[in-house]
Order: C-alpha cells, then structure tokens, then sequence
DNA sequence: ATATCACCATACGCCTCCGCATGGTTTTAA
DNA sequence: TTAAAACCATGCGGAGGCGTATGGTGATAT
C-alpha cells in the first residue's frame, strides 16, 4: 500500500510556518499552533514536521517572525508613502497602524498572550516603531514638542487598540456608526487634533 | 491506609469556583481553569469537584458569574459614592472601570477569549454597565449631549483599555510616568474634558 | 447505635497533543 | 542506474486533561 495515493507537492519549513499563521489568525489563539492539526490541515503527517522543525517552540518563533515581518512591512510602506499633506498623512498611518488589529485576530491573540517572552518581544519590536513613527509625523511635520506628540500618538493608538479590542470581543458596545473602521479612525485622529488646545498632556 | 492523614475542611461549590477564579487571575488564561491542577491545588481530587459540578463548563461559567458579581459590585459603589464635584466624582468613576483592567489580568484574560458565547455574554453586561455609567455622568453632571457624552465616555473607556494592554503585555513602551496608573487616569480624564471645545466627536 | 446521606479518594478508559525512532519513498547527483 | 540525500508515514511512549464508576469515610439523624 503506497503512502500516498495522490501526487502531493512536498512541503517547507515556510509552508508550517505560512500554515501556523494562518491557523493563528483563524483561531485566534497561539495554541493553534499545534502539530498534529495543522499536519492535518496540510494532508500530512508530523514526520515531516519534524523534518524542517526541532519542536514546537522553533515553528511558533517562524510565525511570530512571519508576523512581525510583515506588520513592519506594512508600516514602512505607509511611512514612505509620499502623501500631500501631513494630516492626511497622519490619519492614513494611523488606520495602517490600527487597522491589523481591527481586520485580523493575530495581532489581539498576541497581546494576550504576552506571557511569554518571545510574544512579548516580537509585540513590543512592532509596538515600539508604529509608536515612534507616529510620534516623529507629528513632531516634525506638526510642529508638536516632543513630549506632547509622543503623549498623543499613545492616546491615538490606546483608543485605537481598546477600540479593536471591543469591536472584536463584544461589538454590541460599541454604537451602529462605530465599528466601522473607518469611522473610528477619523475618531480617534480628529480627537488627538482637537486636543491640541486642551489640558494637560501628562503621560 | 486513611485517605486523609490530616482532618482538612470539606468543600462546597463556592469554593471550587473561587479557586477558579483565583487560577483565572493567576495565569491570565482560561485554560487555567482546569479540574485537575485545581484539585491539587485545593489539596483534593476530582472526586470533590464532580460532586459539586456537572462538568468543566459549570466550574467555568460559576467562575464568570463571580467575576461579573464582583465587577458589578465595585461600580455601582463607585456610581453610589456621594462625592462632591462632579469633575471628581467622573475621574473617580473612570478609575474604578479601568481599575481593574491595570491591577487584575482576569479581564484582558476575558477579553482575549470572548470567543466563547457565555464569555462575551458576561463581557458585554460588565462593559455596558460601565459605558453606561460614565455616559450618564458626563450627560446629566457635566451638560452634554447624548451623543457626545457616550462618544467621550467610549474614547477614554477604550484608551484606557488599550493602555492596560500595553502595560501588561509590553510595558516599555509606556513612558516612565504613564505606567503608573493614575497618571494614565489623569491623562485619558483630562483629554476627555478637553475634547471639549474640540473637534467632531464622531464615532 | 446504626442507617442514611453528603462528600470524597482511587482507579480506570478515553482523548489530544508532544516528541522520537524507524523505515520507506522520492529526488538529486554521480 | 545506482548511491546518497532529502523528505515523509507510521507507530510508539509519555504527559496531561476530561469524565465515570465504585467504594470508602465523615457527619447526621433517628
């Protein structure tokens, strides 16, 4: 009896990995990422999982690798896009910045599973640049102090996460016009211009 | 052989789903509730908690409803205490909702896995009370419209949420004074009030 | 004092997942 | 075309969790 009865391409270690993530995203929890199901959804079996992997740990750093590749792909497109103005510019990073956790569950599950270290890390390498790249539009191109542009860039990307964070857990809290995305981006953005007036920027 | 060698307490159900609990806010993971690591942790067996439960999903939906119980509690103390300024009594209200985000991972736990109907369900309860809450304070104490009252009280609800998240998950990207938590309340309170002469509350 | 009930320990079968060991198959190269 | 390398299926043992069956121990009541 032949292992195989039809001609199946071979698999790489970038085909668990591309399948990890995408069991991440479906799920929406990094303990998707096992073995024997994803062998499953592959139509193989965990021989050859072990093949391009030493174990489970070294297929979930792949998949976190994959995600922040990509989150940060995406952020240094939007940075470089040259756009007109600057507060076009600044919405439309916001909404590339916020809009992977509003769009996709991988970026939510991570969070929650920060326990762990790599987690962590791989969140806060992603984290960091958005922060900083929003923080510098609006320093540079807003004349805004340093200190003020950094507050508002974390308010802007707080109530954008716990936003998403809402719309995904229990969208019913949020009002019709809401959990659209897009709507809650103009939001949040027009909220951190509208403050430039306002109180204290403390934090 | 006695199966016990000392005399130890009996168990009731309350006991087995404060234990839960206790497992929940511990490990910040549903999966934490799971009978077995419970019933050593309790010093009993499996024996004990089906006595007292049908099955994992009883133990789990007792441990919601004592959560729910307990968040419930603290804000309609909150919402009750007679303070003076309604300035004070809105930046307090706003710190009991998001008290718990900061001190307690049992409801970013919660968030994460809202997945699950009954977890929703409870979520959306808690989380509604509360927007309610804030939204009735800013309405009636502070003269704003409907609207617009329950459109801030989402903004500084959900960046405050967002920031719990950062704090726990990736706190070093928070600036040194904005991981203490009462100045993220004074900053999300303060940028609520100064909305204020603003732009479009939208959303 | 003993029968009854509430409560619990023990032991079992089942399931799912991890990781390894082994041998088979396919591809590549010489 | 044959030897080596790359790749994979199968089968195993182990760990940990769920749920059940059964019998024992403590309290309670009569």
């Amino acid at each position: 009896m032949p292992q195989r009865r039809v001609a199946r391409r071979r698999l790489t270690a970038a085909d668990w990995a591309e399948a990890a993530l995408d069991a991440l995203r479906d799920e929406g929890s990094l303990s998707a990422i096992a073995i024997e199901p994803l062998a499953a959804r592959l139509g193989a079996t965990k021989g050859s999982f072990y093949w391009h992997f030493a174990n489970r740990d070294a297929l979930v750093d792949a998949a976190l690798a994959g995600w922040e590749a990509r989150s940060t792909e995406e952020l240094t497109e939007a940075v470089a896009a040259g756009e007109d103005e600057p507060v076009v510019r600044g919405r439309e990073l916001l909404r590339t910045m916020t809009g992977l956790a509003h769009r996709d569950p991988t970026e939510l599950a991570l969070l929650a599973e920060a326990g762990q270290p790599r987690v962590a890390a791989a969140l806060e390498r992603v984290i960091s640049r958005r922060l900083d790249a929003l923080a510098a539009l609006l320093e540079t191109e807003l004349a805004l102090p340093r200190e003020e542009a950094r507050s508002r860039a974390l308010h802007a990307y707080c109530d954008q996460l716990g936003r998403a964070q809402l719309a995904r857990a229990i969208p019913a809290v949020l009002p019709e016009a809401a959990d659209d995305e897009e709507t809650a981006i103009d939001s949040a953005w027009h909220a951190l211009l509208g403050a430039a007036a306002g109180g204290p920027g403390g934090g």
